[in-house]
DNA sequence: CGTTTGCTTGATACGTATCAAAGTTGGTGG
DNA sequence: CCACCAACTTTGATACGTATCAAGCAAACG
């Protein structure tokens, strides 16, 4: 056991993260023997809407899909957490049920504080509200441009953006394109644009036949990103 | 001029608020010079999108809505502001353009820090955060249920809940039920719902026909709450 | 009192949901 | 290893909700 076992590689990674950054290093040190690491693989939930606020999460690797559930059966994606954020914030700063279910996309490393360990640290380290805020701001941010997107865009355009977004968060680069790794159903993604999988399958179909993008089973490849920019700023 | 002078009097107020309840009496007290309280009528822009980020404001009266601009002339309503809540915090906190327009919906007073006036006390008085994060916290969770709303819900199902949010914002009993008082036209309705303004009031008719609601120029009763309640969870 | 602003109704077109059915792929267990 | 099952994808036909365009009306305002 040195010092940079897998554990220690990874508490260094932590260390240069937002909640974290804002600690001094003894404050860092006093910090380590309470940070508990754990995996998950891909598809499960990390708690359910609902649930009673036991832990939060801070996301190493890997992505998490915020899902709203509705009486009818449909979801509602509400926003896509990526390496760095947090997860469950709401819910454990306010004691109250989370208010959206969280679910693994890929595989997931988080450290994960339960809540009484949170709620304690912030008091100790104030500084740490700071990420906390910006956080917060992020998914302010983005559901702000979410709801403006739902309430004039058409869902052609409402994709268009999508993808482009998905594009950002876990493009590589193809000998024909940009991949999409993360691997999304054509629900998913319906569920993302507010629309249902017949339509998303063929505006997607569409796309295809304009040579945009290419599809396969829960792959999407982005070959015309310029033309999809259009689609999303201009709407056609 | 005594300490119940008309500026002491609203500074207890002050006082009693979120931001503030977090200082210390002495903290307050070297404060307190450094309040400006200001008052603007109705209908006018506090900042508009993509302004330089001049000042936050800690709404004391009023009612303010926080409004997107599209590029086709559209307008999208995120959220109306009640009074306690801060205005403008996104865009002090991060340094960038307001990502939206404060209108005032009534006469409004509010306290009006410069960015760098309050990025200072956030600085001093770091216990000021939590009042942040629970705009935040308050902000991410409205724009969630409207995220929702847009994407699954049909007009008629989206009025009756933006109607029952208004009532609960500014309701005042009324012999035959409940009267908005916020002065808001068909057109604004239209902007919180994500629809035209024909849909808002062809619905608005139908809601009037089957006496759930009367409407008159620029106000709307409710009348029947539960049938109000019963469209918008049940969707009819 | 005329003019602007907000409200209302009607006719029509378009986008999307819904329902139905069949094809495809990947995984699992026999 | 293959066959089968379940989950996912696709296409078509149709209905419905809402946008759009057009026009007239009512109320507030200077």
């Amino acid at each position: 056991m040195t010092s940079k076992s897998a554990r220690g590689v990874v508490l260094d990674t932590i260390r240069r993260i937002p909640p974290f950054t804002a600690l001094r290093d003894a404050e860092w040190q006093r910090l380590v023997p309470e940070i508990a690491i754990r995996s998950f693989p891909e598809g499960v939930f990390l708690f359910f809407e609902g649930d009673p606020p036991r832990a939060l999460y801070v996301l190493l690797e890997g992505h998490v899909a915020l899902i709203r559930h509705t009486a009818e059966g449909r979801d509602v994606v509400l926003d896509i957490m990526r390496p760095g954020s947090m997860i469950g914030e709401l819910a454990v700063l306010e004691g109250m049920p989370y208010s959206a279910s969280a679910k693994t996309l890929t595989e997931v490393r988080a450290v994960v504080f339960t809540r009484d360990q949170f709620m304690r640290l912030l008091q100790t380290y104030p500084q740490m509200a700071t990420a906390v805020i910006y956080d917060l701001v992020r998914r302010v941010r983005h559901l702000s441009d979410l709801v403006q997107s739902l309430a004039i865009e058409r869902v052609e355009q409402r994709l268009a953006r999508i993808l482009l977004r998905l594009m950002k968060i876990s493009g590589e680069p193809h000998e024909r394109g940009t991949l999409i790794t993360l691997p999304l159903t054509r629900q998913d993604l319906a569920d993302m644009a507010g629309t249902t999988v017949e339509t998303t399958i063929r505006t997607l179909s569409r796309m295809r036949r304009e040579g945009i993008v290419d599809t396969m089973r829960g792959r999407i490849l982005i070959l015309d990103s310029a033309r999809l920019t259009h689609l999303a700023e201009e709407g056609r």
